[in-house]
RNA sequence: GCCCCGGUAGCUAAGCCCGGUUAUAGCAGCGGCCUCGUAAGCCGCAGGUCGCGGGUUCAAAUCCCGCCCGGGGCUCCA
């Protein structure tokens, strides 16, 4: 509880507007008091009727010593940050108006939940302002050693430019490097307040591809069929990425001991709160990430200098984050999400450095693949002083690999269990920033697990771990991807996904019923070609099922009729040149062109079938 | 977790402030007509625990309290 106690000649005040719907009933009248202390009370979180009345004790023998025997009860919200909820505060402060009563103190309270204006005119001795924290005994908190950590943690901001130099960010020309700008401001300071749903969401759903589920926890979501479909090619996609740069891929379980006396202490160095499982007597957390498993294997392993840098991974489906309620917001946080995680065993620092280059493309090329270039995302670049010191040219190294100036946070020591973390970001349509790929060199988890590797000499050494997720949380690529569309669609392109990742990448519609053979006969032909076609053959104008075909952003669009039929050509409205609104331009091609054509663009990329029926009619709708 | 905003048909919303017949639209669904040339054809039918629970009232979608879900802010973000 916090108290701002003044020793008042009077007080007026006039309550205005409500501010919550449990206000108390009131006359708006104004209110004059005189000779008196007002106490402006803050009821916080933990606080209780005991609270109160230690605090009435308190102005009590205050009360004694000025000659006073007149207060006023004052709710005062703005003295705290950690509230207690109204209910209570309005339960403590009744109470601690009666108590003072009982003690013989001419007793007033001004209405809570009200919007009060006061006028107040403060005495000029010396004990007449006075703050009080009042509170009944230590709160036992539980808060883990990396949030304390972070408390006291301290930053310094730059921008490093493409030769490697330190700009302090307040003296940095952000001209032409607008989405840095913002990057910078949002990681530094708060965030300007909008109240807007963000666009990916009702993408999300509008296309039906993910949905809330009510009945789960929050921030678990459900996938539909083609939502599901895009999920699984990114999921294959960076599996395949990773495997080809060296990874092998293991799977471990998404439960863990609590008290396993490996995953105690390291569990003690992320702020995060665990799912918590409760088996027979134990108690499991669900993982966060995919670090124990794969830790836990390599501490049984043998592993000699010759197979170093080491790389192993996993596609965590799920890693769990039980983040607080508020801070979930669609795809882009939730508390159950799918991230690769590729680690890497390295011999020193030399080999970490050269490993991380090598991922560091990787990732590049990973996002990539999901239609995100660098002009979509800005580097952060982290480490501690003493990293910096020794290894400036690095650092510059991976800027200038990067090609656009970064984001760098400076720590005074090392907080963490790494000493340089790089990440990707991206702004969204709300100015928001999120990290996509990452890698981090950690210095000290090799030894807390026990792992360790045979060097030359025959020698047990602790070795360097990289930590990388090339792509980030796959959920959070798919926000990206939805938001980038959106603001393409803003800027008057057509909103549209890379080609491999379209649930439909063709679809043909016939202009009337009797060419309902024909169209399916097209649809069947191209489908043997590893394309995901469908046709739609439901009882609608063909105005409507182009409108509805451009609506789900497909690629390719058909139409068949007549004129096809008697030419063999194929008229195709061609997304990435029809534009949004109103057809542009309309390509006459063969058909063995097209598909030749669709093949060359998803060369390279993974392929699965179409997630629903060929036929449009055989659809039920999921959502809207 | 706290603060603010929202939750009405499968979806999107009006009605709520100021309580009063049978809760209103559009889209989607179903039935029928239309057989069509590049972004919404026409007519009809059906569809509702007004988020959930409690309270006030002769009467609650509407007022009050609690809870759940979503969004935004604070905070946080391995």
């Amino acid at each position: 509880m916090k108290i701002l106690q003044l020793h008042s000649d009077f007080i007026e005040y006039q309550p205005i507007e409500r501010e919550i719907a449990s206000a108390e009933e009131c006359e708006r009248k104004p209110c004059r008091l005189e000779e008196l202390v007002v106490l402006f009370v803050s009821v916080e979180k933990g606080d209780t009727i005991q609270t109160g009345r230690k605090a009435i004790d308190d102005v009590k023998v205050f009360l004694n010593r000025i000659k006073a025997n007149r207060i006023l009860i004052y709710p005062y919200a703005h003295l705290s940050g950690d509230l207690a909820s109204s209910y209570e505060a309005l339960e403590i402060l009744k109470d601690m108006e009666s108590y003072a009563k009982g003690l013989g103190i001419e007793t007033y309270r001004a209405p809570f939940g009200w919007c009060k204006a006061f006028t107040i005119s403060v005495k000029g001795h010396p004990l007449a302002e006075q703050f009080r924290s009042i509170q009944l005994r230590e709160e036992k908190e539980v808060v883990s050693e990396a949030l304390k950590a972070e408390e006291k943690i301290r930053s310094d901001w730059y921008i490093m430019d493409l030769d490697g130099r330190l700009i302090p960010v307040e003296d940095y020309d952000f001209t032409n490097h607008e989405n840095l700008r913002k990057f910078a401001h949002y990681e530094i300071s708060k965030m300007r307040a909008v109240q807007q749903t963000p666009p990916h969401v009702n993408l999300m759903r509008r296309l039906e591809l993910v949905d809330y589920e009510p009945a789960s926890d929050p921030g678990n979501f459900r996938w539909y069929p083609k939502g599901r479909l895009i999920k699984s090619l990114m999921e294959q996609f960076v599996t395949e990425k990773v495997i080809a740069y060296g990874g092998m891929e293991v799977e471990t379980p998404i439960m863990y001991d609590l008290e396993h006396p490996a995953l105690a202490s390291y569990l003690h160095r992320f702020p995060a709160r665990q799912y918590i499982l409760r088996s027979d007597d134990k108690e499991f957390f669900l993982r966060f990430s995919a670090c124990f498993g794969q830790f836990l294997i390599l501490r049984g392993t043998q592993i000699s200098y010759r197979q170093l840098p080491l790389r192993i991974y996993e596609l965590t489906r799920y890693s769990f984050r039980r983040e607080k309620s508020g801070e979930l917001s669609g795809l882009r946080r939730l508390r159950a999400f799918t991230m690769p995680d590729v680690h890497a065993i390295c011999a020193d620092l030399e080999q970490a450095k050269e490993e991380m280059l090598r991922r560091f493309q990787l990732s590049i090329e990973t996002l990539e693949g999901f239609g995100l270039n660098r002009e979509d995302y800005e580097l952060v670049i982290r480490f501690t002083k003493d990293f910096y010191e020794e290894n400036k040219g690095f650092i510059a190294l991976l800027v200038r690999k990067f090609g656009k100036p970064a984001l760098i946070e400076v720590w005074n020591k090392q907080f963490f269990y790494f000493v340089l973390k790089w990440e990707f970001n991206f702004i969204d349509n709300l100015d928001k920033a999120s990290a996509l790929s990452t890698d981090q060199i950690d210095t000290e988890n090799a030894g807390r697990y026990g792992i360790c590797y045979i060097d030359e000499k025959g020698e047990r050494r602790v070795p360097l771990i990289l930590h990388c997720s090339p792509s980030g949380a796959i959920e959070r690529d798919l926000y990206a991807m939805l938001e980038k569309a959106y603001m393409d669609q803003k800027r008057g392109k057509p909103p549209m996904l890379p080609l491999w990742l379209s649930p439909t990448q063709v679809r043909v519609i016939p202009v009337a019923d009797r060419f309902f053979q024909e169209a399916e006969k097209i649809a069947k032909e191209i489908s043997k070609h590893n394309i995901r076609v469908d046709w739609d053959d439901r009882p609608m104008t063909m105005q409507k099922k182009i409108r509805e075909a451009e609506m789900e952003w497909i690629p390719y669009i058909i139409v068949v009729g007549q004129r096809e039929l008697e030419s063999g050509v194929l008229s195709v409205r061609d997304r990435r040149i029809s534009g949004a609104e109103m057809g542009g331009e309309i390509r006459r091609m063969h058909l063995k062109d097209l598909i030749s054509e669709i093949k060359e663009r998803v060369r390279d990329k993974p392929f699965k079938p179409l997630s629903l029926p060929m036929r449009l009619s055989r659809r039920p709708r999921f959502y809207g």
